[in-house]
DNA sequence: TATAGTGCGTTCAATTACTGAACGCGTTAT
DNA sequence: ATAACGCGTTCAGTAATTGAACGCACTATA
């Protein structure tokens, strides 16, 4: 894929996925995502150097050292553009599945009759 | 892509191409499917070796030897069977797709409203 | 206290996926 | 003749992705 929205569609996700849970892990977005954990790190790393989140240590009501991702301003603020710019593509691409799926249904019902005779 | 419906995918829009136009040469099929001339080689490939199309010589009436891209009768009920089941696959798409557009909606629409205040 | 176990981010060699320039060949145009 | 063209084919190079393995810090167990 040398589509440059590929990788910024991951970005979106992980955004989302953090903004709603900013305790997930890098394996939790990797099972999420389904992608490895490779990658899922590699995205991270991207959006840190972009300054869309920040890790945090913190500990929690254990006394356990944990991560937390954070949005920061800009994040959010990116997150809101790249949510607009991506409903535009996804509903693009839902019209483009949908003559594809009557197409296929147009040549699976052919199909069908032509098995009658 | 570890993905085995990523390949049949491919060999399900190569059928259908060639069955609705054996005159299509690689370029053509990499054109149609934006993928390389690689690839589609490949492609083609598998599907010969599958016994799903055959390759043939021919000269048209102005004595060019070109070749055509037949569907064998196992390539034609291969076409089918796929077309069926990728119906199944792009009705799911279709539907995951719809509820993503949903939430992006949604998420795009409490953003408008926080810049508001 | 010692020690094993767990979960975390990180790394990177290996694998897979893909590209597209280049080639040989036969036809067509000059 | 000979250049130009279009074809299938090849393959070295590159991009993308994987996931086992590592070190580290905390937790559970003895």
């Amino acid at each position: 894929m040398s589509d440059p929205s590929a990788h910024e569609e991951s970005h979106l996700k992980v955004l989302r996925l953090l903004d709603s849970n900013p305790l997930m892990s890098q394996r939790d977005l990797s099972d999420a995502l389904a992608i490895s954990l490779g990658k899922t790190n590699y995205c991270i790393k991207a959006l840190l150097d972009k300054g869309f989140i920040k890790m945090q240590n913190f500990r929690n009501n254990k006394n356990k050292l944990a991560y937390v991702y954070l949005l920061t301003p800009l994040g959010i603020e990116q997150k809101s553009r790249m949510t607009v710019e991506f409903l535009q593509i996804k509903v693009q691409e839902y019209e483009h599945l949908r003559l594809e799926i009557a197409g296929l249904k147009q040549e699976a019902e052919q199909n069908s009759l032509r098995e009658q005779q």
